[in-house]
DNA sequence: CTTCTGACTGGGA
DNA sequence: GTCCCAGCCAGAA
């Protein structure tokens, strides 16, 4: 996850990465790309930024608050649309929206 | 360059 | 556990 194609990128390239099954944060993104979760904000305005063409072939779903909470706000990116494309996945969600990061958290690879 | 916004985060009540 | 406030960074006008 490197390059000079801007922040945007990186984030959805970052996204991409993220394994089926499991999810992200935005501080967790910013931090695998800066090295600090301070650009967090950035992160999901990132994934605002994507398109729906990009929205096919970027999880933006497997990205999460730090609470492990569903923050979205977008119309045709909906809260229930993201738990139900984790719920496909096998992500347990919460009828709050709640994930468990210590289960299906995702900062990096693992192995 | 300056100003404003945004799918965040941490600490306090 | 939930709600509110202040700080942070990157992009667009």
């Amino acid at each position: 996850v490197s390059g000079t194609e801007g922040f945007f990128q990186r984030v959805w390239a970052l996204t991409e990465r993220i394994p089926p099954g499991r999810v992200s944060t935005y501080g967790g993104v910013s931090m695998l790309l800066l090295g600090h979760a301070r650009a967090a904000r950035t992160v999901g305005w990132a994934l605002h930024g994507l398109s729906e063409a990009q929205a096919e072939v970027v999880p933006w779903w497997r990205v999460i608050n730090a609470a492990g909470r569903i923050s979205t706000s977008c119309a045709s990116h909906s809260a229930q649309l993201q738990a139900a494309r984790l719920a496909d996945e096998g992500v347990q969600v919460d009828a709050a929206g709640r994930v468990d990061l210590a289960r299906y958290g995702w900062f990096g690879d693992e192995g």
